[in-house]
DNA sequence: GTATGTGCAAACTTTTTGCACTTCG
DNA sequence: CGAAGTGCAAAAAGTTTGCACATAC
């Protein structure tokens, strides 16, 4: 699945937010790096193209992003941050021991899940999105 | 839902890990704070009660449970590691933006996701376990 | 012009490591 | 007794912060 990214700078007018160069180069840097980089990996992404662009510049960058919802944080074991620049609906293998994660979209899970929870009603907690961990082995 | 766990050493043992009082009280850690805790809150749990445990020791401690799978690992966007003494399959309430996460049981869903990926085969991928996280916010 | 964003470097938090000593089985 | 586990303290890894300067609008 191809991501279409057209237009970033309007991703990022869009929420209010002012268009700096170092905004642009970073959700670009997401979307070319693809797989759910760490931190790590975008910072070395951007700094090998641009190193003036500072650590703590693309630390501050991908907060604003996941606060603004651009992009958002994935959830993984591993105790650092990586991110996600698809913000629909899908979902994630994990591979059990290792940092590897690949996405899974599936329609006909999708609508499987949200009829299930139209009718069925979580006390005490309103949901907005939900998102399968398959965890498992890939065999290639 | 109310866990058992009558023989914490058994468990230890059961993997071929040497029984000894840290590990039995790590373990007893974690099933009495329930909630997720982090690796800080077991760790000043166990240390209020027993200051000779070392820190170190607690990390190692963890780690050597989670690779005998004792316990697991919470998949979070924190940053930070989270622990789950509930082996069996279960399901997770994510709160955007703060770090609450509760348990989610429920034996319908289990089924209907376990007949889905039975007929539903992913190139490239073994499933070993499939944990929703649920996403949304808490009313009460 | 002013609010917002950036760069730098230091501080902080969390996790990992190495090694001598201790303990379980 | 020997392999496995522990405690300590230092190091490493990852993230956050403060403030002077720069830039978008």
């Amino acid at each position: 699945m191809k991501l279409e990214y057209q237009n970033i700078s309007q991703q990022i007018k869009q929420k209010g937010l002012k268009i700096t160069t170092q905004r642009i180069i970073v959700l670009e840097a997401i979307y070319d790096l693809g797989n759910h980089p760490s931190t790590d990996e975008i910072v070395k992404f951007v700094q090998e193209k641009h190193p003036a662009i500072s650590q703590g510049t693309i630390y501050k960058t991908l907060d604003t992003f996941v606060e603004n919802k651009i992009i958002q944080r994935v959830e993984t074991s591993g105790g650092i941050f990586r991110y996600d620049g698809i913000t629909f609906m899908h979902h994630h293998l994990h591979e059990d021991g290792t940092p590897r994660i690949e996405d899974y979209y599936d329609e006909n899970l999708n609508n499987m899940l949200i009829d299930y929870f139209a009718n069925k009603n979580i006390p005490g907690f309103k949901v907005h999105d939900i998102k399968l961990h398959i965890k498992g082995e890939f065999t290639k």
